[in-house]
DNA sequence: ATCAGATAGGTGAACGTTCACACCGGGCGG
DNA sequence: CCGCCCGGTGTGAACGTTCACCTATCTGAT
C-alpha cells in the first residue's frame, strides 16, 4: 500500500456514494440540508478513499482566504518568535494555515520581491519586522491592499488611533516606567544599551523605548547620556557595552531586551562590577531564561503571544469587515524586579 | 488607487495584450519560443495591470510542489526553531513557499487532525517534533505519503540506514563524548538531567543522548545513577534538579539541553554550590545564550539551522527523484568546554 | 515547385473545489 | 383540490493556471 496513487478527489468520493459532487462538497462543508441517509454514505465513501478535501482547489474556487501569511525579520529574535506563536494559535484554532517567509536584510529586496512572497494578491498578510526592509515591506502592502494586511509592532496611543492596520504595545511607557523604578531606586541618572531601530542605525526612525527612557530623565532633570547602540546579537551587545560597565560613573544600564541585558550581566562581572551591588541592570521583554539567570533579571514583562493572537483577529476583522473589531485585550508591560536592581553603592 | 478591486489574471493580461492566455502564460514562464516582439507586448500589459501569477492556480493546475509543510513541536524550544531557520533559508532560496503547523500536544490529534493539516495530499512535509503526536504524525505520514514526507530527529548511525526519510545529528554520541570528558577530569560519575522523550516520560521512546551517557559510564565500569527526568521549561527543570544539587555526592551533571543546564546553574547557586568548584554542569544545544551565562556554560554544539536545510534537500530529493540525494554535510556535534566544568573539588 | 522541419502561436481540457441556480417531490394552508 | 414553500439534490459555470496537442507561417533543401 501507500504507492504513490492519485489522492482521491470529491468526484470518487461522489461516484462511490451514488450522488453528485455538489452533495459531498455540502456533507464535508457541514450543510443541514443532506438526509441524515445520504449523509451516512458519504461519510462511508470518504473514509474508503481515505479522500481529504483540498485545501487548494478550496481556496481557489472559494476565493475564501482562510489562510495567512506571516512576514517577518529573524525568528531567532523572541519577540517576533513569542508573536508568531501566538498568530499560529489563533489561526489553527480557525483552522487556517500559516504560511511563514522571512525578510531577510542580506537579501536584495525590492518591492517586487516582497510582492512576490505572497502566495497570491490580496492575501491575508502580517508584517512583524522593525527594520528596514520590514518597513519597506509595510509600505508596499499598505499601498497594494490596506485592507488585507495588518503590522505588528511598538506604538503610542496617538500612532494606534492613526493606524487602523496597526497592533502592538506602547514600550515607550514601559521603558519610562523601569527609568522611573531606577530613578526612584536613587540612581543619578541610567545609561541605555539600545537594539537597533527600524532604519538601521540608532538616532532615525522609532525608538519608543529609548524615547521612554530619555523623556523620564529630561522630566526629572537629570543629565541624559547617549545611548550606546547595539546590534540584535548577544556578541554585539557583549561588545557594544564594555564601555558603559568600564565606567564607575555609570550605575544603571536599561538594556533594550534580555539578551543585551545578559550580555551587560556579564560584561559587568568580568570587569569585577558587582550586580546589583555596584551596577543595576534592567532587561526587557521577560525572555524564558531571564528569570534563571544569577542573578536573576530585572526586566519588563511583555505578552508578545497575546499580541500575535489580537494581530490576528484584527487581520480577520479587516479582511472581513463582519466580524467585528477586537478590543486590544492584553495586559501592558509590566516591571518584574528580580535581583539584577538596587540602589546605588554610593548612596 | 488600492480599491480592493479583483487582481488580474492572466485572461485579462492576454485580452489587454491582444494575445491567448496560453502565450502570457510562456512568456510569465520564460518559455524561448516567444517572439521578442509579442513578449514585448504581454510584458507591457502585465506592468499595465500589476499581474502576479497566482500560486495556488498554478499548483492546482500544474500539481507542481513549490510548497513545503513544517510539522513542528513548540517553536519556543531552540531545536526546532533553528532547524525551521535552516528549511525557510534553503526554501526561500528556490522561492519555494512554507507553511508552518504547531503539532500541540494539548489538541486531540486523531490521525485526521493531522492529515487535515496539510493544505493537500501529498504535500511535501518536514516533520519536527520528538513529542507523542509527532510520532504519530511521523507514523500517519510514513503510511500515507512515504515519498513526500522527511523527519528531523536525532539518530544513530543504524537507524539513519534503516529510514531513508530521517534526518539529524548522532546525539548519542556527542552526549557520549561529553560524558566521557567529565570522567576524564576525574568525576567518580556523571548523573543526568534529561529531556521528555517521544512517550512523554523517561524510559521509553528514544533517549539517544540518555543512551549515550549510560553506555559511557557502564563502558567505564562506573555507578549509572538513575536520571531525573525535566519538562522541556526552565522553571519544570528548576524543581527537578533539586535533589541532584542538594546532594554533595553529586559533582557532574549532562543536561538535556542548555535551557535545563541554566536552571542547574540557579539551582546550584542558591544551593550553596559553587560551579565548576563543586559541581561541574555540561548542556546541551549550545544555545545562544549559554556563551554568555555566568559562568559561561560548557555545552554541545549542534548545527540545527544546517539539519534543516538538509532536511529539505532530502526531501527535494524524495518528492522530485531527479534530484540528486544530499549528502549530509553538516558539522558533527561538538563538545565546547567552556566554564562550568573541571574536576572536582575532592581530586 | 514541393515538402520536412522549425518557429510562433492558439485551442480545449484538466486540476478540485465552491457558487448560483434549477429541479423534484411532499406537506400544508387556503 | 390547488398552489406554495421547503427540504433534498443535481447541473453547470467559475476560480487561474498548466499541459497536451493542434495549426499556421516561414525557411531552406530537394
Amino acid at each position: 500500500m501507500a504507492q504513490p496513487k492519485k489522492a482521491a478527489s470529491i468526484w470518487d468520493v461522489a461516484r462511490l456514494a451514488g450522488v453528485s459532487h455538489q452533495t459531498v462538497s455540502r456533507v464535508v462543508n457541514g450543510s443541514p440540508r443532506v438526509a441524515a441517509a445520504t449523509r451516512d454514505k458519504v461519510l462511508e465513501a470518504i473514509a474508503e478513499l481515505g479522500y481529504r478535501p483540498n485545501r487548494l482547489a478550496r481556496s481557489l474556487a472559494g476565493g475564501a482566504a482562510e489562510s495567512v501569511t506571516v512576514l517577518t525579520a529573524d525568528t531567532s529574535l523572541y519577540g517576533p518568535e513569542a508573536a508568531l506563536r501566538g498568530i499560529e494559535k489563533a489561526a489553527r484554532a480557525l483552522d487556517w494555515s500559516v504560511q511563514i517567509s522571512v525578510l531577510d536584510p542580506a537579501d536584495t529586496h525590492s518591492d517586487a520581491d516582497i510582492i512576490a512572497r505572497l502566495p497570491r494578491a490580496g492575501e491575508p498578510t502580517i508584517i512583524m519586522a522593525h527594520d528596514e526592509p520590514g518597513m519597506r515591506a509595510k509600505q508596499v502592502l499598505l499601498d497594494q491592499q490596506p485592507h488585507a494586511m495588518v503590522a505588528i509592532g511598538p506604538y503610542t496611543a496617538e500612532e494606534l488611533a492613526a493606524s487602523p492596520w496597526l497592533v502592538g504595545m506602547d514600550d515607550g511607557k514601559a521603558a519610562a516606567e523601569a527609568t522611573r523604578y531606577l530613578l526612584d531606586l536613587g540612581h543619578t541618572t541610567v545609561h541605555h544599551l539600545a537594539i537597533p531601530t527600524s532604519t538601521g542605525t540608532f538616532g532615525g526612525g522609532k525608538a519608543h523605548r529609548a524615547e521612554g527612557w530619555a523623556r523620564v530623565l529630561r522630566e526629572a532633570g537629570r543629565p541624559v547620556p547617549e545611548p550606546v547602540p547595539s546590534g540584535w546579537t548577544i556578541a554585539e551587545a557583549f561588545k557594544a557595552v564594555q564601555p558603559l560597565v568600564a565606567d564607575p560613573e555609570v550605575t544603571a544600564i536599561l538594556c533594550g531586551n534580555d539578551h543585551l541585558a545578559l550580555a551587560t550581566l556579564r560584561a559587568a562581572h568580568l570587569a569585577g562590577r558587582s550586580v546589583p551591588g555596584d551596577l543595576s541592570i534592567v532587561g526587557f521583554d521577560n525572555t524564558p531564561f531571564s528569570a534563571y539567570t544569577t542573578p536573576a533579571l530585572t526586566t519588563v514583562n511583555q505578552d508578545f503571544e497575546s499580541v500575535g493572537r489580537g494581530a490576528f483577529e484584527l487581520l480577520r476583522h479587516r479582511v472581513d469587515g463582519s466580524i467585528p473589531r477586537p478590543v486590544p485585550g492584553w495586559p501592558e508591560p509590566e516591571l518584574i524586579v528580580r535581583e539584577t536592581s538596587g540602589p546605588p553603592s554610593s548612596s
